[in-house]
RNA sequence: GGUUCGGUAGCUCAGCUGGAUAGAGCAACUGCCUUCUAAGCAGUAGGUCAUUGGUUCGAAUCCAAUCCGAAUCACCA
């Protein structure tokens, strides 16, 4: 049992004895005492006062001598402040404590307890590189997941590669115009930077030609529509869905390129998945869901084919589920993933990483998936976060304004090296050793300054200022508490389980640190 | 306009399942070295918790209204 429950449950026979009131053990409220009060854990009296008819210094005072006379193993001594009752923990608990702890290497993980929960994060578009705002998805989604792991549960991580689409396309049409055939080893680039590259190429021309059909007396939106280079993107998007072999062929290695530098980006942040899906094979999912959902009068067809589903009466408008030609759309797909993962892994929770820009969305996803009578439809759970900005505004690939991940990641680390090395204290430190050395410094400090913000937070990053590496022992660990807190909280609220996390390592974690 | 989210020290942020005097880092100010790592150490100051009302023994925290900012409301993904 965990001494705050220890407390309670002593705190309930007590109250029992000595006034005879039956109370349990949740009414009990039991708090760390703060750093400035003598005590280690505090329960507050206010609640009680009126019911067991006593000032709080007389309740506190009868309360705390009957405890300390009762308990001798568990307390030393109390005092009373206001409405407060400190109590002072006997030292052969922590002793005992940390000798348990001190052979174990679980500390701080819980017994594993059977649920399941899938945690979806990164999803990655395959025709750019990874910038700083997926870093900060990749940093909520991973250490969701060890956290909830440690805590007991069965994780599956997963990410959704968006694979397909007039994106791709884009990349892909431009390679074909400029590219002479060059490949990332004959370029010397990087997969997944060699691809973005072509992205940036298509717009740059893309813009080139709609300037020019401007020019020449087209109106602008025509111009966008017409401009040869778009249309030849649209026509290989038809192309691939038909399954035009040389299409096919040249998405596929563009594609395996792009992989290649995401596992080499993946490897260096640390993530890893447990199972990845890819669009191209998804992006048809959910329309036996569409069946379902008109026989079940969830959803209704228009007179020109399309299916929707009216949403007025939760607030929110009519959505169009499927297409009057009968290809899905995207959250049709979703429906369908959600549908097929829970076939897979039977998790309870689903938690989505996803930016905030797609809070309607999950809000509709959850709330179709719920009327369809999925079983993992109240498991849904989208950890929304903000954008990560700079200071001219938002990041666009497109125009190359973007933080890149693999640049910042290589900043970080020459900074910490830079700064070590001024500092000159290891001059015993082997090559090898060094090297981690930066690494951990550089990566822990970029992780702390993306979590260390309430991820609902759009955070601004300017590139002029090199990340603070100070704050990396006390307000890292305060900080770091308080968000796992707080994110255990907000995921576990999904079923309405109020805690998963006990808070009482807390204190001793101040004390062992 | 509807919905959702945010507004706490000069700056960047914690704290919000109601509890004690609202906390950190940076910046500022005072003092300490000038043969170890000053990107250091010790200390000081800095707050109408957006505003107003409500609930409560008790509100930064819960509720309502208002003001400001953001996201979103596509047969895009």
């Amino acid at each position: 049992m965990s001494v705050v429950a220890a407390i309670k449950s002593v705190t309930v026979q007590a109250i029992q004895q000595l006034y005879t009131v039956q109370l349990e053990d949740k009414d009990i409220q039991v708090n760390e005492t703060k750093p400035e009060f003598e005590g280690d854990y505090t329960v507050v009296l206010f609640a009680f006062v009126k019911q067991l008819k006593k000032s709080p210094d007389a309740l506190g005072q009868e309360l705390g001598e009957y405890l300390v006379q009762q308990n001798k193993e568990l307390f030393t001594g109390f005092n009373v402040i206001k409405g407060f009752l400190n109590l002072s923990i006997v030292d052969a608990y922590w002793i005992s404590f940390l000798q348990q702890q001190s052979g174990s290497d679980s500390f701080g993980t819980q017994e594993k307890n059977g649920k399941k929960v899938m945690v979806e994060y990164s999803s990655p578009n395959t025709n750019k590189p990874l910038h700083l705002g997926h870093l900060r998805n990749n940093f909520l989604g991973w250490s969701t997941a060890e956290i909830l792991k440690a805590t007991g549960y069965e994780i599956t991580k997963t990410c959704i590669v968006n694979d397909r689409g007039i994106h791709i396309c884009k990349s892909m049409i431009a390679w074909q115009l400029f590219a002479n055939g060059a490949n990332p080893n004959t370029s010397n680039t990087k997969g997944d930077h060699f691809v973005g590259d072509y992205y940036v190429k298509f717009n740059d021309q893309y813009k080139k030609e709609v300037e020019e059909l401007v020019q020449s007396g087209v109106s602008k939106d025509e111009a966008e529509k017409q401009a040869p280079i778009m249309k030849a993107a649209q026509q290989m998007l038809i192309d691939w869905e038909a399954g035009k072999p040389e299409v096919i062929e040249l998405w596929k290695q563009m594609n395996s390129w792009v992989y290649a530098g995401f596992d080499e980006t993946y490897k260096t942040i640390g993530s890893d998945f447990d199972k990845v899906y890819y669009e191209s094979n998804t992006y048809l999912l959910g329309k036996g869901l569409v069946e379902k959902g008109l026989a079940k009068g969830v959803f209704y067809k228009k007179d020109d084919g399309s299916v929707w589903i009216d949403l007025t009466s939760d607030g929110l408008d009519e959505k169009v589920v499927q297409r009057r030609d009968g290809t899905a759309v995207y959250i049709t797909q979703d429906i369908g993933l959600a549908e097929q993962r829970y076939e897979e892994f039977k998790a309870e929770r689903n938690i989505y990483v996803i930016g905030d820009e797609q809070n309607y969305h999950m809000k509709v996803l959850k709330l179709i998936c719920q009327k369809l009578g999925l079983p993992s439809a109240d498991g849904i759970y989208h950890l929304s976060y903000g954008m990560v900005e700079l200071p001219t505004g938002k990041m666009k690939s497109r125009e190359g304004t973007v933080v890149d991940a693999d640049d910042i990641v290589n900043e970080m680390v020459n900074i910490a090296r830079q700064k070590t090395e001024d500092l000159g204290k290891v001059k015993d430190f082997t090559e090898d050793e060094l090297k981690d050395l930066y690494y951990t410094i550089g990566l822990g400090a970029l992780k702390f300054f993306l979590l260390r913000v309430d991820p609902k937070k759009k955070m601004i990053f300017n590139p002029e200022e090199s990340i603070d590496f100070h704050g990396f022992t006390g307000p890292f660990i305060q900080y770091t508490h308080a968000r796992i807190k707080s994110i255990i909280r907000k995921v576990g609220d999904v079923n309405g389980e109020s805690s998963i996390v006990s808070g009482e390592l807390l204190p001793l974690e101040k004390q062992v640190i």
